[in-house]
DNA sequence: CGATACGTTGAGAATTTTCAATCCGAGTGG
DNA sequence: CCACTCGGATTGAAAATTCTCAACGTATCG
């Protein structure tokens, strides 16, 4: 995903940056998608609102994730939010057409990032479909933490995460009175500790264990 | 995801054909991947186990499309098992590499593929995470019925699917028994039937309302 | 200070799973 | 042809999980 020498020839575009403040909306679904974003600071919540008023949260960007990772559709397919104060590179279609014929690196950088996407997307399906809360809230803070973890800085198992518990419900599918008594559940346990925006793993081989799998190389 | 051009390119290869009969494995996950396929006839569940034995079903597979639809990596991360009597024309990775070089359509094909599988994730892990028994069925169902449909021959809304019931469970992240119960009450409904290894719809209006969004072209 | 957003807690309702028994059709061997 | 087995489907009943509703606490912000 974040293959240093093709970030860089997107940034040698030297395309505009964009600054969202918190809760700002960076593309909107059904808006025209006409361009794309190399997020450079903050944290970005990627989500989908069903005809029935249903919001999904599909999935996070952090600082050297490109958006949006689905197909080229004429309108976003999905909103992008801001959780944090972020920065974005702002890269037109039209150029970005270019990268791909001028930069043979700009192939492999989209196919990286979709193919990560569907990994992740599946190896959430995976736990989302078969496995009860707990399993559910470690398997999305342990892959959140996981993926903080690989970049730098490199710090200890306390990781600073810009979501809420309403955020974690929509991610997870479950209720969000559901997920405050299951991050309880497991504070009680001493696996895991979400508070304050924080997370703690207390237990890194019992969390990893329910957490279940991820594909090799995920998160990078 | 069936650009016939592309799809000729791929078999202006000449590769073999396998053919594997109802219950093979035609990739195993853990083994080494080093071809991928093109599916000729048959349906292919593509299929993952976790460590702690549950197993999931992604995705299917019917004539025309490519397997597998992941990211490359050096060994699968899934198994594909044959629903039906199925062919496959295989295609070594050296091989498509040599395609990819000369045939600037492939690269589109490829691509084209993963953004469905990509998509098409992403609506299922809308639909499991959130909705309850009866819609999660009806959007399994619905989709596939829907993928036929836009095959030749063009039928009728009486579609023959080669699976059962057991894989819808596996499929809608559901147990068996209440995948009986919920069939049932949407047959009663006189919604959908699927019965036999048909899927009749019976109310297309409303199985559509309840099946939740199918992102556009995601079947085709 | 009020307004608001987020989190927590309790209690009852709804959904879904599990376990167990039974049924049915397709193969299989005698 | 018959008994037998086996996998898939169905049904019932109890248990477990999760949701909804409602009340309350707490911090932040204007």
């Amino acid at each position: 995903m974040r293959d240093a020498q093709s970030i860089a020839s997107l940034e040698r575009a030297r395309s505009p940056l964009r600054h969202i403040s918190v809760g700002g909306l960076i593309f909107e679904q059904g808006t025209p998608a006409d361009h794309i974003y190399v997020v450079k600071r903050g944290w970005v919540g990627l989500y989908q609102t069903n005809p029935d008023g249903n919001t999904v949260i599909l999935d996070f960007a952090l600082p050297g994730d490109v958006l949006p990772l689905e197909r080229h559709t004429k309108t976003a397919t999905r909103s992008a939010v801001a959780l944090d104060n972020v920065t974005v590179c702002l890269i037109h279609r039209s150029r970005q057409e270019q990268l791909e014929r001028e930069q043979p690196a700009y192939d492999a950088l989209h196919r990286a990032v979709v193919g990560r996407a569907l990994d992740l997307a599946e190896a959430n399906l995976a736990t989302i479909a078969f496995s009860p809360a707990r399993e559910r809230i470690a398997h999305l803070l342990w892959g959140l933490a996981f993926r903080c973890l690989h970049r730098p800085p490199l710090e200890s198992d306390h990781v600073r995460v810009p979501i809420s518990q309403i955020q974690i419900a929509l991610a997870t599918g479950m209720s969000p009175v559901h997920v405050s008594r299951t991050l309880r559940n497991l504070r009680e346990d001493r696996m895991l500790d979400f508070e304050d925006h924080m997370i703690t793993i207390h237990n890194r081989a019992a969390v990893e264990r329910i957490a279940g799998v991820f594909p090799e190389g995920m998160a990078i």
